[in-house]
DNA sequence: AACAACATATAAGAGCTCTGATGTTATGCG
DNA sequence: CGCATAACATCAGAGCTCTTATATGTTGTT
């Protein structure tokens, strides 16, 4: 468009902007801001899911795929993939047998632990400008919305 | 955790919930209403960047896959993957030589146009769940949050 | 003790999305 | 005119995410 095509707006504007459907502006945020976050961690190969694995793993140690799953809101297959990977680069342990035999404990090795803190201090300055431009009664009323939006049940249509 | 460990919270609760990350809801919200869409347009088998490429190309007929790329926020070869699988499916055709010759036209067919209305009255109905609760002084600071997060540039950081 | 119900993990297949690389076509400048 | 640059399309490779399906382990009921 920058030359072909003058009638195409870009995003944020008209249409694609503040008079555009929340669908579509959810989904460009979301878009937007997990490239930036996968950018900003680019130079530790890690991703926007593989990061929040780590937060969660971090913050309950010893915790199963399963469990996993349901507190980010994902599949246990999908989890499973992630979790896969960060295996794979070391990142995290698999202590298989508990008590009981089938459930698979998760833990950040040394190397996860370090990791994690690095990425944690460039996430954390994204999260800043996140709420950069919001007054108190505004950021209160996104995350509500998003609240509402992530546990909406999808029974409930 | 509906047994095993009662110390894990459910989305939407304490740090899950209004405390949390930003970009944590962010990511949920996005995921949960992508599987929602999905699954309301199941029965037809579009998914929501099929969607989403089907509204842009009705609205802007004969667009580029590039163009149709910058206006979507994609990578064109992300457009390129969509745009293929619309394509087998019969819902849009590609002109190839233009007046000038490398760019392709694209264009919904007639199936690609039915499919497009059906599906729009299912997407419409959640666009209208995504406001429900909201104010007007909520919806209005929600949707430009959603457009400063989806425009800011990347480069800024 | 046996069987049914449920949970856990994992694999296969499909679609979305990115980065990086390649080839082709336009355009612009010596 | 000829070549460099830019834009377009596309291939290849990787990761995320879903669905469906399979195998194994745990639990509760009869």
């Amino acid at each position: 468009m920058r030359k072909g095509n003058p009638s195409i707006p870009s995003a944020g504007e008209g249409k694609r902007g503040e008079e555009g459907y929340l669908g579509y502006l959810l989904r460009q945020a979301a878009g937007a801001y997990r490239l930036k976050v996968e950018r900003a961690l680019d130079e530790f190969g890690v991703t926007q899911a593989q990061f929040a694995a780590l937060i969660m793993i971090s913050a309950y140690p010893g915790i199963s795929n399963a469990d996993l799953a349901r507190l980010a809101v994902l599949t246990p297959q999908t989890v499973s993939v992630i979790v896969g990977n960060l295996e794979k680069a070391g990142s995290l342990v698999r202590r298989p047998h508990a008590v009981h035999g089938r459930i698979q404990h998760l833990d950040l090795s040394d190397n996860g632990r370090a990791l994690l803190k690095k990425c944690r201090e460039r996430v954390y300055r994204l999260e800043g400008e996140l709420t950069a431009g919001l007054s108190a009664e505004e950021e209160r009323a996104v995350r509500l919305w998003l609240v509402a939006v992530a546990t909406a049940d999808a029974a409930q249509a």
